[in-house]
DNA sequence: GATTTGACTACTA
DNA sequence: GTAGTAGCCAAAT
């Protein structure tokens, strides 16, 4: 669907150091949390940052669908992002919201 | 073509 | 604070 094309379509807008989660992507689309996920299962087929999506809590539930299961903790951690046990640190202050940041 | 599952989230008890 | 259930959409079986 084009839902996932709009799910590469924002997650590419994700500024470099910041992160956002799967249903604040959703709720923006107006799409279940889950069709970000799976979206982003396929994203390795896109260009599509997915190292910058996480879930709710900030944890990095996705990695281990990477090349490697530290390749996203490197790649957040390369922009400045701190990760400790799988998990983002200062998350909340690092959170960037579609609806927020795009409806400014 | 129906059922299950998946990188999730929110509500209810 | 922990546990279970419902809702979302698409792909796989």
């Amino acid at each position: 669907m084009q839902n996932f094309e709009e799910v590469y379509e924002v997650a590419r807008l994700i500024p470099e150091g910041r992160v956002t989660s799967y249903g604040a992507i959703a709720k923006y689309l107006g799409t279940g949390a889950r069709l970000v996920g799976w979206a982003m299962n396929a994203s390795h087929l896109k260009n599509v940052p997915a190292h910058r999506v996480v879930n709710h809590a900030g944890v990095l539930t996705g990695k281990n669908h990477f090349a490697t299961p530290t390749l996203m903790q490197e790649l957040l951690e390369n922009e400045g992002i701190i990760i400790i046990k799988d998990k983002i640190q200062n998350f909340k202050d690092l959170f960037w919201d579609p609806e927020t940041e795009l409806s400014l």
